[in-house]
DNA sequence: TTAAGTACTTGCAAATTGCAAGTGTAAATA
DNA sequence: TATTTACACTTGCAATTTGCAAGTACTTAA
């Protein structure tokens, strides 16, 4: 059961290139770390990703969860625990989404210096990617 | 030889997740176009990234080289044929942002209506990923 | 010597972002 | 039952960023 997203932002697609299209549902400076918050964290409430540490503006945040959910990245179900919560979950489309976070964070690992829970995540893939990757597939979509 | 970007704008990251390390260097709707251009068009000067089919304005352009010149992603060479040109080049970070790059073209093409290059290539990694991703660092890497 | 090419910079209007403060409904508490 | 708190937003406004048009400076071709 999901409720659909009211406010039809039309996403304009710049060129058919795969890259700019996912750029143009993406492409941004906080998209990602929804998504992040989501895939990795297992949040899934308006009030998680506002407490998420990079602080993201309350109107930015809602403005990203209608263009995400007009994307088909993500959907609104009711929340099991109350009525004033609304839960977001990762939509398959979403969930996709997996291997492209899991390249950037093996990519910025290499390059940056990041904390050390993204170290061992990095660890883990060097041994298994593949593995990892399955895990997470079938976390996500069995919730 | 190569020189150095003037414009030492600095890179503020807002916390140290991969992720948003990342992001803090290209999440907005252009940089990885460039990148793109450079990686898989064998795009190299100012006017080349112009002319791509997205239209960027030039003042973005000469942020967005001079911010990925900034996190060492691209680098600025002379140019063989030409004093009035600039050659970019990706750097060897830049060059490992293939697999992210290749894993949003495979997401895209999944879930997007893209040109027939696109979906060609995304045909090639499903029969041989590993090899196509290896044939584009050892081309990237020689040049 | 003049015109065209290349890589930018500048000025300004329009759009987007970020902060602070609200609003409306639901749940918890006194 | 009344009141406060929690939650998911919206609104207003200043500051920043974007996008367009025009200009600048250096190089090359005619």
């Amino acid at each position: 059961m999901y409720f659909c997203f009211v406010k039809e932002k039309k996403i304009i697609h710049r060129s058919d290139c795969p890259i700019s299209t996912a750029l143009d549902i993406f492409g941004d400076k906080w998209s990602l770390l929804v998504i992040r918050d989501m895939m990795f964290k297992g949040k899934n409430t308006y009030g998680d990703f506002l407490n998420s540490e990079e602080k993201i503006a309350t109107n930015i945040l809602a403005a990203r969860l209608s263009l995400l959910g007009c994307a088909g990245v993500i959907s609104k179900h009711k929340h099991p625990d109350s009525k004033a919560k609304v839960l977001y979950k990762l939509t398959e489309k979403g969930i996709d989404l997996i291997p492209v976070l899991v390249e950037i964070i093996e990519w910025s690992e290499k390059h940056h210096k990041v904390h050390s829970t993204a170290k061992e995540f990095a660890a883990q893939l060097r041994k298994d990617k593949k593995g990892v990757i399955r895990t997470l597939f079938d976390g996500l979509k069995k919730s």
